[in-house]
DNA sequence: ACCTGAACACCGTTCAAGT
DNA sequence: ACCTGAACACCGTTCAAGT
């Protein structure tokens, strides 16, 4: 909060993002970082609140690596970078999805990726309540799946407590659709989230416009 | 993971969960179960094997109490019916879902709800892949609306460091449509949920169905 | 076998004192 | 004004000792 010489906020925002990346989030401790840094855990006090607003550079971090998406007259399209790029960055830093699910505080700056999705869906003629279900069903999706592929029903093992290593064939009596998922799943995220939101985009093409998904109007 | 005396597994269970409810996330601590118990921190590592596996303790408590399925010949219903109940039910216990998005390792109980989704799928024809991206969708769906409607874009505030209070003011410049929709989100989150599923929904019978969405064969 | 206090190696953060 | 060590109030968990 204040403006000191030692370290600038984007060097302190640089460092922690590489934390998070090389140690998970468990490893983004304010005396951790402070260490990175070589300095005393309370220096860091002097740049950033606490923990929480330290929390928030991180996603900031993220959020900034997030290709801009250029204005096209398809609305669909310009929904699908949107959502792709943004699928992708976060990807690309996986420790930190929980922390952008999570965080109730954002920057403007940080904001954009999801205005860019919001806008894409206003130029297929949405206003009001429409609008908002619509960028809820694609950011849920968008954030759900990039979880879903780091922990979810079909990552790898069940409880290790249950006495067996196989998950098709314990999960396999009691969740048989799961057990034959699991053998699936992972081997080409790219497309499992291409062709998910490919559905997700008929259907909201299919509602908005009976025939044809072009662009209607401006709200 | 030895059977003693002095407590239930289901006992902790309840009370580990009353705790996240009431206190939230950060409340779930060890030492605080153990007090609220009134026993030494030390006593629960007789039932669990730590932290971790008491997070998923409280993750199975709430996938307990999702309602059941019944599987009728219409995939869409039960598909619709199974996404409800699994939304509605981690909205009970809002503090929980970070970590159910989170955990990387279930019971298999604990992965009953996900199954009910997964087969609902299964019985609209749907085989391999394409099943597996229409769970992943879904799934992302579901778990990606209930946290964001805790903690998103939408959810109040702009950084509190950021000058002034109004979010549609602030946010607004930068991110106009989202500013837009932060003054409808979360006055009917039920029908925000409906709506959302029903456009997925449909995506999933068109894609699949070009003529009506009723089941066509089991896996 | 089940239980549990003491102790260790960590946290975030307040406070007070440095320059 | 910016910096920072010492100290406090917490964590989870190991270890050793109880019954």
């Amino acid at each position: 909060m204040a403006r000191p010489a030692k370290f600038t906020l984007a060097e302190i925002r640089r460092e922690a993002l590489a934390l998070v990346d090389r140690d998970g989030l468990a490893g983004l401790t304010m005396r951790g970082l402070a260490a990175a840094l070589k300095t005393g855990p309370m220096t860091l006090y002097n740049y950033v609140d606490g923990k929480e607003s330290l929390e928030e550079l991180v996603v900031d971090a993220v959020a900034s690596e997030v290709p801009p998406v250029a204005v096209t007259s398809d609305w669909a399209a310009d929904l699908t970078v949107a959502a792709t790029g943004l699928w992708a960055t976060v990807r690309l830093h996986p420790a930190v999805i929980p922390l952008v699910l999570t965080r109730r505080t954002s920057t403007s700056a940080s904001l954009r990726p999801a205005e860019d999705i919001a806008s894409a869906l206003a130029r297929s003629g949405r206003t009001g309540f429409d609008l908002l279900v619509a960028f809820r069903a694609v950011m849920g999706f968008v954030m759900g799946i990039a979880q879903a592929e780091l922990a979810g029903p079909l990552t790898s093992h069940i409880d290790p407590r249950q006495e067996a290593t196989d998950l098709a064939s314990i999960a396999g009596e009691a969740n048989p659709t799961l057990a034959q998922l699991s053998q699936l799943a992972g081997e080409d995220a790219r497309r499992e989230f291409d062709e998910g939101l490919r559905i997700l985009v008929l259907g909201l093409a299919r509602e908005r416009a009976p025939e044809g998904g072009s662009p209607e109007n401006r709200i």
